[in-house]
RNA sequence: GCCCGGGUGGCGGAAUUGGUAGACGCAAGGGACUUAAAAUCCCUCGGGACUUAAAUCCUGUGCCGGUUCGACUCCGGCCCCGGGCACCA
């Protein structure tokens, strides 16, 4: 007998699979159910090619593969595909460190990774991969660009943009995090520039109710979406000036708190302010406070918790009251929401009632607790919730709720307002997707006709990473002719952020090699929406948001049928080595490469699914690995072994149940085999990989337990396919072995007898009160008369039944018996 | 602060319509085989009491209460850890 050489039969293998793996066009069907089953397109996130995969990676592609090879052997016609997310700035901040080109970088990082990966056994379908800094790409990307400006959904505008230092370039609101840069944290700042934006929140509305759809989805992450969409409903009421012909307009979502107005708030930014104070003793202050708070960051904002303001000198009428209420800017007000202006209540807003407090502003009580009496004297923090209405006039005495819906009938207008704002989606960086517009003198703003994309990226420029456009450096690039008039013109040279080339590329794998179009629609449809998508909640708002828009303004063009890409979600959780992420600094990190040398693939699929539940996180464990290498090496030597000598001399201590008929085992063995397939093709729906696994050890053990005449019977081709799909090198090749001439992920997947599985005794357990005292093995099919009276017989329960009452006897049917004493 | 997850042996984790807590794996201890080691195979393995041993009993799923014949599982309150959002009016 040979030795399980992983090494040998990983290659082998590997090679034999590759005119399979690139065939979806033609797809791989079970032997056994010819026609060709419906689809089932199964995703993992596409990485960025830095150069090498890591475990997350390999959790990601296990977890993807599993699910390809089980649906595949179930008689599914699989979509597996992977690509490279190409662009983006490690490729350009390499090429300015080492000098080389991004592309060239990316290209050998690309190279290097394919490598690795199919040393994993991936059962993808390279005939599809997509790359998405390659022309026949990026040309798409511009084209769905060219159809968002088509539509009015694309517009450059000026306003406050967040800036990363770091990174040279603006960034979308999505790509900040707690105020610094998603890539690199750097400390994020606010510049006042042009920019792209794609209109997300005209899809606002749609993008938050069709999260209903997603069923399939991760409660969390649908959470997520919601909470950073944030839907909120109120009123715009208006507020007349005092010696001013305009009036001031704010949002609120409290108009039962109208009459507890006592000062206004303005964004500094908000351009009533110039208006307001202009020509007055105050126009010196309030400018001077201005640029203060425009000059700190966030955070510096965020410490000064709303105290930081000044009274502009102007007033403004109560709607409600017509009192004269003082106006002040703040920072507490944030020009993006809203209107850019609030109504002041301290009384019942914690930020309002702050503010107060800092700059001895009135405060005034118009909701109480139903239970207590509330003064501005006595009150310590702001009363938000509801109550009943006082100090309002007419509304006196209503309960808050109710007063709500009147005051803002009455004084207002009802407004909904989302806390998403547009997607920022110019950056001045080089690796990118150049956006496909031209500036003429005499035209303006021309998009490039669809018959010139793609606007190709030059490959001459030079990268300094001291900040601005790097293609604006490349005249050959900026200076072209306007497409309608013919004169002299310039390109735009800011690129698109590369969440555009990755919210569209599962439409791409449907039809790879379009050149007519990005996709054909009758291709996507057949495949869309995706199945299952695989891939980190990290991605939870970013690429999953941003994905979902770009569906629903392609489905709104009737360029596909869907209007959700991705029906089910799996959430994969981290791989941690010594409690921590795995990084460099840390020196914690396992190479990927290390583990299939030393173990082999199947050893390191089968562990990192093992190790832990799919969606929680993992730890690596090196002596784990072992014992997944271990568990390998069992079945091997189960499959190609007559047993070894030491298990042959188990003489004396061995279990009952051995030296028996071999028919006493083949049954055992046949029972415990319908119950894995049972077991196993359940977990494995339900991605229980872990317990899968475990159970698949359970019944290896079972057969090691038995005695060599029980083996020697056994067939071991259904053990094989349920392994197959996480260790398919080993079980390929002992399938083979086994005088098979097909591969064994073109077999049909295993089922199971109901009849087989069925036990003909039950243990059934004897609880007291609750407790366990006994055990019983009672035929199956005994009825529950006589269950109770073994039960009541149990010498065991009786110990404990001595000069009890019996007050009543539960019995659980295959289960238990409960015996309740008084 | 708000919103989500999650607390089970020495460790990773099982136990999803309330019904034997600790499957499976790791580590540890003991044994078989071997000149020896590795590999392999077998046994033990939450804590405690009692015992030569077997048996038996008590206790135990973050903490405190509750519902129930019965709670890791359901309810109320609290503590801790992880993640997301963070002046959104």
């Amino acid at each position: 007998m040979a030795q399980y050489n992983h090494q040998e039969i990983e290659a082998k293998w590997q090679k034999c699979w590759e005119p399979i793996n690139s065939s979806t066009q033609q797809p791989i069907q079970p032997k056994a159910q010819k026609p060709l089953g419906p689809k089932f397109y199964d995703l993992v996130m596409f990485p960025y090619p830095s150069g090498n995969i890591h475990m997350g990676h390999v959790r990601n592609y296990t977890i993807g593969d599993v699910i390809a090879r089980f649906k595949r052997m179930k008689g599914f016609n699989v979509l597996h595909p992977i690509g490279w997310d190409a662009f983006g700035l490690p490729a350009e901040n390499a090429a300015i460190k080492n000098q080389t080109h991004p592309a060239d970088w990316t290209e050998k990082c690309i190279k290097h990774m394919t490598g690795q990966i199919k040393r994993l056994g991936i059962s993808y379908d390279w005939g599809r991969e997509v790359t998405t800094c390659t022309e026949d790409y990026y040309k798409w990307t511009q084209w769905i660009f060219l159809k968002f400006y088509e539509q009015g959904l694309a517009y450059r505008k000026k306003s406050q943009v967040n800036w990363c230092p770091g990174c040279q370039t603006v960034l979308a609101n999505e790509q900040v995090k707690e105020g610094l840069c998603w890539r690199c944290d750097s400390q994020v700042e606010e510049k006042d520039l042009e920019q792209w934006f794609l209109k997300i929140t005209a899809y606002a509305e749609r993008l938050l109710t069709d999260i209903e759809k997603l069923s399939g989805w991760p409660e969390p992450v649908k959470i997520m979406q919601r909470n950073w969409i944030g839907k909120s409903k109120g009123v715009e009421i208006n507020f007349r000036l005092t010696n001013h012909n305009s009036q001031l307009t704010i949002y609120t979502t409290r108009p039962d708190t109208l009459f507890g107005v006592t000062y206004m708030v303005l964004a500094p930014e908000n351009p009533l302010v110039d208006e307001l104070v202009n020509g007055t003793k105050f126009e010196a202050e309030v400018k001077k406070i201005r640029e203060k708070i425009k000059s700190e960051t966030t955070s510096q904002r965020e410490e000064s918790q709303g105290k930081e303001g000044v009274f502009t000198g102007a007033y403004a009428i109560n709607p409600a009251t017509n009192e004269k209420v003082p106006i002040w800017i703040s920072d507490y007000v944030l020009m993006g929401y809203g209107t850019g202006a609030v109504m002041a209540v301290p009384a019942h807003d914690q930020r309002d009632f702050e503010f107060a407090k800092a700059h001895n502003l009135p405060i005034k009580v118009v909701i109480t607790p139903h239970t207590s009496q509330l003064t501005p004297d006595t009150i310590t923090e702001a009363y938000v919730d509801e109550g009943t209405m006082i100090n309002s006039g007419k509304f006196n005495g209503l309960p808050s709720n109710e007063a709500l819906q009147k005051i803002g009938d009455k004084f207002g207008t009802w407004k909904t307002n989302f806390k998403l704002r547009d997607w920022l989606v110019s950056r001045q960086r080089y690796w990118g997707a150049p956006i496909p517009i031209i500036y003429c003198n005499k035209c303006g703003l021309v998009p490039v006709p669809a018959k010139d994309l793609p606007v190709k990226l030059p490959k001459d420029v030079k990268f300094t990473g001291k900040g601005g456009s790097p293609l604006a450096g490349n005249k050959e690039f900026v200076e072209t002719k306007c497409p309608k008039c013919g004169a002299p013109a310039r390109r735009e040279t800011d690129t698109l952020d590369t969440f555009n080339c990755s919210s569209w590329y599962y439409l791409r794998y449907c039809d790879p090699k379009n050149d007519q179009q990005p996709f054909a629609k009758e291709k996507a449809d057949q495949f869309m929406p995706v199945d299952q998508y695989i891939g980190g909640i990290e991605h939870a708002i970013l690429h999953l948001l941003y994905s979902r828009f770009f569906t629903k303004f392609l489905f709104d063009q009737k360029l596909i049928s869907v209007d959700e890409p991705f029906k089910n979600l799996l959430t994969q959780g981290m791989v941690i080595k010594d409690g921590a992420k795995m990084s460099k600094s840390k020196g914690n990190v396992v190479d990927p490469d290390d583990i299939v040398n030393k173990y082999g693939a199947d050893t390191a699929r089968l562990f990192i699914l093992f190790a832990a539940p799919v969606e929680k996180e993992l730890e690596w464990s090196d002596k784990g690995v072992e014992g997944c290498y271990r568990f390998l090496n069992r079945v091997w030597r189960l499959a190609t072994g007559p047993l070894e000598p030491a298990n042959k001399l188990r003489g004396s201590n061995e279990r009952g149940n051995r030296n028996v008929q071999s028919q006493v085992f083949e049954q055992a063995i046949t029972k415990k085999l319908h119950q894995t397939i049972k077991a196993v093709t359940e977990d494995i729906e339900k991605f229980f990989f872990n317990t899968a696994i475990a159970k698949l050890m359970e019944f290896v053990n079972f057969l090691y337990s038995c005695s060599d005449i029980g083996h020697r019977t056994l067939d071991i081709g259904p053990l094989l396919k349920l392994l197959s799909p996480f260790a398919p090198h080993l079980s390929e090749e002992l399938w083979h072995q086994l005088g098979n001439q097909t591969s064994i992920y073109q077999e049909a997947w295993p089922t199971y007898d109901p009849l087989l599985i069925k036990e003909d005794e039950l243990n059934i357990v004897v609880q007291v009160n609750g407790r366990v005292r006994d055990n019983l093995t009672i035929p199956a099919e005994a009825d529950q008369e006589t269950i109770k009276a073994k039960a009541l017989a149990s010498e065991k329960a009786q110990k404990f039944l001595a000069r009890q009452t019996i007050i009543k006897i539960i019995v659980v049917p295959n289960k238990l018996v409960n015996i309740v004493t008084g």
